[in-house]
DNA sequence: ATGTCAGCATCGTGCTGA
């Protein structure tokens, strides 16, 4: 079974980029973040010709996350709980069902969080609290889960190939990066560098100033695994070719493979 | 430091968010 996590910057301006790398590599679950779209405007149809089940948790021209599977999504919940008042679309927890039990999976667009000293931080930091209750919860399953997304998190320096230019960055701050550890710590996987010692290993290049050109990038897509996930953790891979295509997002697939049969 | 892109409100272009 393959799991992918891509941030397509919207889904109306990646719809062929998505079907195209969808028949590449026929993931099993993908989850797919910042479609800008509402969710009645989501091109569902293409997906379901393509085999997937299709569940979108959209909004007015940001955010905006949908998850597909070639498996039915059994329990599926659109937001993520603890704060009745966040209006923005960034979480989709669902189940599928395998031969060997199930499969759970978080869809996650983390907020971004810039610029740090307004608001918009501590919405961040407050998203990654309830993100960490969220997970301490569903760990107690002891069931294989996967929390796939845009984390906006760079973990650590060799995650970045500036990582001095990121500094202040919501996306790298140490309080930032300490609350993503608290995550990670509860017991979970970072499935790239448990299958990789590649460096370099980036997810996302700025449309600015030349960065996929000078290879200008930093790690923030990332699939969390619970222990039940990562001991049938097979291999991993980031499509980076994709973002070499014509008008690309900024961000790349990024994929685990697991032994479990569909 | 920098050379971008997408959606929106509104019909040419500035704002927001990333």
């Amino acid at each position: 079974m393959r799991i992918a996590t891509w941030n397509v910057n919207s889904i109306r301006q990646r719809l062929d980029h998505a079907v195209r790398w969808l028949g590449e590599t026929r993931p099993d679950v993908v989850c797919i973040q910042e479609i800008k779209c509402q969710t009645e405007a989501f091109p569902k149809e293409a997906f379901e010709a393509l085999g997937y089940n299709v569940t979108v948790h959209g909004q007015k021209g940001f955010n905006g996350v949908a998850l597909l599977s070639r498996l039915p999504l059994e329990d599926v919940t659109h937001g993520l709980a603890g704060d009745d008042g966040d209006e923005q679309a960034r979480f989709i927890e669902a189940v599928v069902s395998v031969k060997s039990g199930v499969v759970r999976v978080a869809c996650i667009y983390l907020p971004n969080g810039n610029p740090p000293d307004t608001e918009k931080y501590p919405y961040k930091l407050g998203f990654m609290e309830r993100l960490s209750a969220f997970a301490a919860e569903r760990l107690k399953l002891e069931e294989p889960l996967v929390l796939a997304g845009d984390f906006n998190v760079i973990p650590e320096p060799r995650d970045a190939a500036d990582p001095a230019a990121w500094t202040g960055d919501a996306l790298f701050l140490p309080r930032t990066r300490q609350a993503f550890r608290s995550l990670v710590n509860l017991g979970f996987t970072d499935a790239l560098r448990a299958t990789s010692d590649a460096g370099r290993l980036f997810t996302f290049w700025d449309y600015q100033a030349g960065a996929w050109q000078r290879d200008n990038g930093i790690r923030i897509d990332h699939l969390l695994l619970s222990p039940q996930a990562a001991d049938r953790l097979i291999a991993t891979g980031v499509d980076k070719h994709v973002r070499a295509w014509e008008k690309p997002s900024d961000h790349v697939p990024v994929w685990a493979d697991f032994s479990i049969a569909a």
